[in-house]
DNA sequence: TGTACATCAGTGAACGCGCGTTCACTGATGTAC
DNA sequence: TGTACATCAGTGAACGCGCGTTCACTGATGTAC
């Protein structure tokens, strides 16, 4: 009623309602709202279509006009997370030459994208039987199974060159590889108070044993341990 | 008001009441349905006090006699299920002398454990913070805590024994093979439609890379790969 | 250029659901006298 | 041995909460004529 300049950045005072073709805009803003709920809380269960609809400034129906129920804005959000990872592990791996180097960076970037996005990690990894199987790794094409199949080319590669000199099924290993990735950082997730030891030189070592790793031929003599 | 005997195993027809000294009858009651209600819907989610109470057959406040409220009703389900999962642990090493055949033979009861008990699994090992901080590893003294310096110990032992030749210090191990553990397990019952490889053989093999186990003396000549 | 109208973004009230929790109570059981 | 009473296991009704969802609606915006 009274006059609030705090709540939108930019109009005014008073949420302006969107032009006519525009409604696409509330969409986006009410999206971001319900990631910024469970990023900010780091519970999945923060997420749902009123408190969204709040965060927003619209009465919780209205969000009806862009979402067809709860559902499909929950995985409106899981496919935006699937893709932000996706994109952090590309892009940490982007330049490296070294196919052993990259499967490392890729895999710190996995852990990096979880412990920055406990909620929204959960929220993808966790059990939702509302999640359709399209998008969580239950179907081939699904964004997460893709990664999956990245992961174990990556692997493959390492051994044909040498850099890995396990010969067990890639598939194999990569399911291997994931699951420790995933306890990781699940764990340290959901017991934050527990003594762990630094992720980044455990993560790096135990994957070495486990791929039977070769350093690669070191530019300035950098080694780990 | 129909007189129904489905209801009750052995008692006529309608719940006999407790007599006077065992109100404690009734708390056990609930803990087991509150187990099962987890149990058989694989949710951890499905764990209420009202729920409970029903499938009893109380009425929902009457379970206030026995709980102060529904946290210490779940308190008690995650105790009992840290109290079943130790005593399996131990049992699978049971009249094992070799220490690297022991440390596997309870990294698959550990495992064995969770995938058969998935509802119950999450609910000790999921983010929670209605659980006590002295119940699930956050505090020195909790059973979980327990569980991993005797996951620790058991490496060190092996160290010393020379059937692990991994020289890193023990704590750090642990914490990684219980990554591994909780890893391999939690995203099978998260992706349960996911064409997961041999939980067993994967784990064998993982951990022998990991800690550079060496197979006992064969007693037969039984090999692993 | 002006007016009448269709479109459609957003609303307010209302419903049912399961949850946890409170309150004053009922009534069988055991005990004190 | 009998009766009056205290104890205490369990009840029914009621509340507030947040959730998802429906419904008939309002009213600004753009368009057709």
């Amino acid at each position: 009623l009274a006059s609030g300049s705090d709540l939108t950045a930019v109009s005014d005072a008073v949420r302006r309602r969107n032009p006519r073709g525009q409604g696409q805009r509330l969409r986006e803003e009410l999206l971001q709202a319900a990631r910024d709920l469970v990023t900010e809380s780091g519970d999945p269960q923060a997420l749902s279509l009123g408190a969204a609809a709040k965060r927003v400034g619209i009465a919780a129906p209205s969000a009806y006009r862009h979402f067809p129920d709860a559902r499909h804005l929950k995985i409106a959000v899981v496919r935006a997370c699937f893709a932000d990872l996706a994109h952090a592990r590309s892009v940490a791996a982007e330049g490296l030459t070294d196919p052993g180097a990259a499967l490392l960076a890729r895999a710190h970037a996995y852990c990096r994208f979880a412990l920055a996005n406990p909620g929204l990690y959960q929220l993808m990894f966790g059990p939702d039987p509302q999640l359709p199987h399209e998008l969580v790794y239950e179907s081939g094409d699904s964004p997460g199974r893709a990664a999956f199949h990245d992961l174990a080319e990556s692997i493959r590669t390492c051994q044909d060159t040498g850099v890995a000199r396990i010969t067990s099924d890639p598939l194999v290993l990569a399911a291997t590889v994931w699951s420790l990735e995933h306890g990781m950082v699940s764990l340290r997730i959901n017991r934050p108070h527990f003594p762990w030891p630094d992720l980044d030189s455990t993560l790096t070592e135990a994957l070495t044993r486990l791929l039977d790793l070769q350093p690669p031929p070191p530019p300035h003599g950098q080694l780990h341990r």
